[in-house]
DNA sequence: TATTGTCGAATTGTTGAACAATCCTTACGT
DNA sequence: ACGTAAGGATTGTTCAACAATTCGACAATA
């Protein structure tokens, strides 16, 4: 009975259905992740606003979430547009991706085996989909990767800053040409990595992690063509 | 003439000043880590914005806000509330912290010159004001020594979250009734890590700081009665 | 031609009023 | 003590309005 009180507890956040501000910020969220809205484009308070048939005020609260979370940005009296990511920024985001995941890394072997599970299934779900040429699928679950190796660290506020800064560099993929070309070298060294860690190789991991991230930002940053 | 246009690039955040929004954002924050507010405080649309001068909308836009910096909480047809961090949220601050600082510690070696001078300012002033029996000041300027500590990463990002841990921090520090018995030990600790740091320890002061840090997570929760 | 000044349309920033939906309290009845 | 009904208060959301600002076009000037 008391057991069965502390089951409820779990759905709780499922109870008190979220405000109509939030659910925009999901759709907006959504269509900029998927690429449907482009870094630079002004999002116009008037179109969104009939096109989703909310109020300007309403979607104000939506977009006061998203730019926060760095997807979007206020310029006064100009509007919000998509973020454009900097050369500068992607260094930035690498920089605590450095520190997050190298920290969980290094800390795997204190890990359960099903969170070590999760990492792997993102691991093959990547080999699948790159065998059968579907890149932008790879590059999904690359991210998903990991979202699930920093979720290593245990921390609810690490994995939202992750998912926020995943969502950052989600922005920097849609102006990418060639997907393929960034995405496929990382599906093996995934696979390496888990698999020493696997091993319980934490510091060899650790740094195998390292120059996997500096060799994606290079990548990245090359492949990338920004406005300075 | 080509170089004037560029130095003037530097200056562009101060041209387009910020909205009503965001100051009132501003002015709430600075309120509620002062412990103006309170955790649990509801915070009254009706009350804040005609004590303020803004329509609710606008306050709305900076009740998002905040909320998205977990200072505030809402509660859907319930209001705002200033948050209350339960256990689990300390433990997960402090999970976030041992991350990100010890990563800052960990390459202190690459740190230069002015930034270690930083963190010795905050050091002295710590231990001025605990002289003084000043112990408000004495958290003022032991967060300011963490804040320090955490900008070695070089990370603007990971300097901003590092500002919102620390603003979550201060609200358990307002409930708590003995602010002395808190953060009088770990004045000399401070000033220990930088001299660990200084002499190009990095190692040994890692291990310092998860002591450190486990010790402070420990008292804190210690000196707080929250509720589940 | 290139630069500057001016006007008007369009958009944002902000407000105030309005209404439905929801919550909270109080009183009531069993 | 318990459930219920009524009510007032507050939030969620929309709408209309206005000032302030930006932007583009066009004319004026050198």
């Amino acid at each position: 009975m008391d057991n069965a009180i502390a089951a409820l507890q779990h759905d709780r956040d499922r109870l008190g259905r979220s405000s109509t501000a939030e659910r925009v910020a999901d759709v907006l969220r959504e269509r900029i992740a998927e690429g449907l809205f482009v870094p630079g484009q002004r999002l116009s308070e008037e179109t969104i606003g009939v096109a989703l048939g909310v109020s300007r005020n309403t979607l104000r609260e939506a977009f006061r979430l998203l730019g926060h979370e760095r997807l979007l940005e206020h310029r006064l009296n100009r509007g919000v547009f998509v973020r454009v990511l900097s050369v500068e920024d992607v260094a930035d985001v690498y920089r605590v991706r450095r520190v997050i995941e190298c920290a969980a890394v290094r800390h795997s072997g204190n890990a359960g085996p099903q969170a070590l599970a999760l990492i792997g299934e993102a691991v093959e779900e990547a080999t699948r989909a790159a065998a059968e040429g579907r890149w932008q699928d790879v590059g999904t679950a690359n991210i998903r990767f990991h979202q699930m190796l920093a979720a290593l660290n245990g921390s609810a506020r690490l994995d939202e800053t992750m998912r926020q800064l995943l969502a950052e560099l989600r922005l920097v993929f849609h102006v990418m040409k060639n997907p393929r070309a960034f995405h496929e070298p990382f599906v093996a060294r995934n696979l390496r990595l888990l698999e020493l860690m696997r091993a319980g190789h934490a510091a060899e991991a650790e740094r195998e992690l390292e120059s996997y991230l500096d060799d994606a930002e290079e990548l990245l940053v090359k492949a990338y063509i920004p406005e300075p």
